[in-house]
DNA sequence: TTGATATATTCCTATGTGGGAATATACTAG
DNA sequence: CTAGTATATTCCCACATAGGAATATATCAA
């Protein structure tokens, strides 16, 4: 098999590190259309309804006609995923902050039995 | 340009899902040896190896030898660029309870104006 | 209508993939 | 040394990309 296609789950879509500015984007204010986007990222038009369509395919981004523009707005529910997915690992980097002082602890601990000890010959 | 190679980031390392599980077992618990995450994977012994390059690569799991095996253990911090990105998103969906329960209340007061609306012709 | 603007789509190409199969490498036991 | 076990690497292939360029489609303005 191939790889997976970006458009078969979130971790897919995201992958690509414009696709995060898009979503970016669009979490910090209202709907935006895609002159503003192309704008915002200095990316040819082509490419940017290329990532839009991707987003939208996944969901992650829902659009709607306005004239001759089209809005898009985010849609966070979609992230969800993503983040239940990585909650399970805060523990990991709050723990981590423990044991790292807990080492350093420890560390300390047996400097000062070492200086004892050498003290006492 | 082609599409990143999975080794290029996390964002990209973990958009494979066999990828996610082997994480998740290394979160898991301790280290483990290739045979054992096979086992626990169902693939073939190569495709595990080659998916745990891709993790190497990106910093995400770590191996050192015990024998003739490799043990690998989980490198938490490396996820947590993942976490960092989809925290910012965490309020849309606390906010969506807040406003689904508006929504549905809208909707019932609507419902019941119609009921009145219908009820007096 | 015609011209301009906004957006999407199509065609192209270089590139990296994930799995399968086979093989290489490294270590251990006897 | 030899056989066996554990792991990584190489070669294969079908496939989907991301960006560039060109074009199609839709809507507006006059």
């Amino acid at each position: 098999m191939a790889r997976a296609a970006t458009t078969s789950d979130v971790f897919n879509a995201i992958a690509e590190p414009r696709r995060r500015e898009i979503v970016d984007l669009l979490a910090r204010g209202a709907e935006r259309d895609v002159t503003e986007l192309v704008r915002k990222l200095g990316l040819p038009q082509p490419a940017v309804s290329k990532h839009l369509g991707v987003l939208r395919k996944v969901g992650v981004v829902a659009v709607h006609k306005a004239g001759q523009r089209r809005l898009y707005r985010l849609n966070p529910q979609e992230l969800k995923p993503v983040h239940d997915w990585i909650q399970h690992f805060e523990r990991f980097w709050t723990d981590q902050l423990a044991s790292i002082k807990e080492v350093a602890e420890q560390k300390a601990k047996q400097l000062a039995a070492r200086d004892r000890a050498a003290s006492k010959q």
